[in-house]
DNA sequence: TATCAGCCATTACTTAAGGTAATAACATGC
DNA sequence: GCATGTTATTACCTTAAGTAATGGCTGATA
């Protein structure tokens, strides 16, 4: 550990500055202290190291043989780190944005709740959020990170496991104390279900995953855009099928409740996808890992949250 | 300038520990500090810099790309000075004796009286004085700075030029004042010149040299030690010739004073000399920088103080 | 699910490392 | 000998960087 073998965290500074311009007095003035602040620090530094740096003749000074040796070594390896510095700062300067593609209602319900705590980990990122197309797997250009449903490896491709599909199906508490729960359904009332045009999954699906008979002679309220599913399931219109991570905030929230205990895992996976194409910026790779993190421990929260509901249910405070 | 870019001197140092033990609380173990302490230097060094060097995922830190980047640099840079400090320590520990070969004259009247300042400048160095040797050219084994008089260049030395080998005629002030100058002598009173039997200058030569008629019949007092003739000098007994350097402590101090204002140059010149088979330390390079510079210093001032002499012999002080 | 352990972040307070002002010492140039 | 400019030293001052206490977050475990 270099600090342990310097009498202070300045000398070093102090020295290179004394050794290049070859005086107390300009590095005084280049460092912003006074003289006698410079003689003291490489007078310290020299009886730390037991051999004296610099050869003083009257007015003038003079690098030692060891002190040359020591400047040499410590301009490299300063010129190293302001290399460093530098090429860190003109790639910051020139990551303006990054952009994520991701679905509408990811953006809105996964991801947007998380934007303090995005900005408090990366400060100076601007978020561009591109609505990605499923219909091919190559991605548009100038797309940081695509995150959606992936199968075989694609061309061109760095794919990151980032969630299982994992749906439920939710309603809202006001729709279950007015509808009741699908096993226990209000006399006279007729359960809703609404259904998306475009969804990849169904309603039918969902039963059959979780060992239930189809409702007989449901209402259905369908949509095409699936934000307005989500809508409709948190003002108690119906019972929606959602993926799990877009709806977690909601349930955490209260605004939504599973009707069914269970969670559905279709099989298929979200992942995080980056061209391979290009070189990945830090601070894109830095925002894959968070998401990823993100999920991990939503997942969890998510999970909890689902047994407890259950434990609930059971107990008959959701009848 | 690197200080400019860190927004105090501990940055990079903390730094470095954190990123390389991944732990706050760890660093500030090595460091010696309290945790908070290591919290705040990083937060402050990122918010210097403008982007974060790690990831904080509750009690888990990760290096940012950006992190990775400055810590992989810097790791270079701190391993090139460590390396650089251990080799000049090694090679100061390894250095007990410096070797100096000059004559006996020399080191008593001309060296000794700056040990004080060598010890200043040279506070681990121990001196070996070794008694030259006239026959060969080639260096005694073992000796790393040999000063003489030195003419065509010599195989496997390294020569610095050292000083004009200069000679003047001194006496003492008591001598004067007993005897008289050379132009006027005391009545019924005899010049007594010392002289050495082996030395490759003689009065006649001088007093040839600054155009003056040699004594006629003067009392010769003769040494084979070079040692005496000073002595006696110093003691009254006579005039002397003398190196100009080996006596102008003496000169400046008062104890011996030109009898003539002049100083003869013999056209021969002192060297220092080093072996080059072998090279050389540091510590050497800059003793024999120290050298040279003491004998200008010197020089400029013996000729200050015989302006002076030969001033106060014109108006009559010294007569 | 609640609790525990361990680490990072923040606040309030303390202090000594590192600064300055004044001045002495030294060397060079005129 | 004096002027100039630089380094070295002493006495004193102040704020940067430390600590103590405690809150917040995450993962592991019972």
């Amino acid at each position: 550990m270099l600090r342990r073998k310097l009498p202070s965290p300045n000398a070093l500074f102090t020295f290179e500055v004394v050794a290049r311009l070859g005086s107390f007095s300009k590095a005084a003035q280049e460092l912003n202290v006074t003289q006698p602040a410079i003689s003291r620090a490489i007078a310290g530094f020299e009886e730390h190291l037991g051999y004296k740096l610099f050869i003083r003749h009257g007015r003038w000074i003079q690098l030692t043989g060891n002190g040359r040796r020591l400047y040499r070594a410590t301009s490299t390896a300063f010129k190293t780190v302001i290399d460093a510095l530098q090429e860190i700062g003109l790639q910051e300067e020139n990551r303006d944005n990054v952009t994520i593609s991701m679905s509408s209602n990811a953006v809105n319900h996964w991801f947007i709740p998380r934007l303090k705590a995005f900005k408090n980990n990366f400060p100076s990122v601007n978020l561009d959020f591109q609505m990605y197309s499923d219909d091919g797997d190559d991605l548009i250009q100038g797309i940081d990170l695509c995150i959606r449903l992936s199968y075989p490896k694609d061309k061109n491709l760095h794919r990151w496991a980032f969630a299982d599909e994992r749906i439920m199906a939710l309603c809202s508490l006001g729709y279950i104390q007015e509808f009741g729960t699908l096993e226990n359904p209000r006399k006279g009332r007729t359960h809703t279900l609404i259904e998306s045009e475009n969804s990849s999954y169904s309603m039918g699906e969902f039963f059959h995953a979780i060992g239930q008979k189809p409702l007989k002679k449901p209402k259905i309220l369908k949509f095409s855009d699936n934000s307005n599913i989500i809508q409709a399931a948190i003002g108690g219109q119906g019972i929606a099928l959602a993926w799990v991570p877009e709806t977690s905030r909601l349930v955490i929230e209260g605004q939504l409740v599973p009707i069914f205990p269970q969670v559905v895992k279709t099989g298929r996976r979200y992942h995080i996808l980056a061209s391979n194409l290009t070189p990945m910026r830090p601070v894109v790779e830095n925002i894959r890992d968070w998401l990823i993190g993100e999920m991990r421990s939503d997942h969890r929260k998510v999970t909890s949250m689902m047994r407890a509901n259950a434990k609930l249910m059971r107990t008959g405070v959701l009848k």
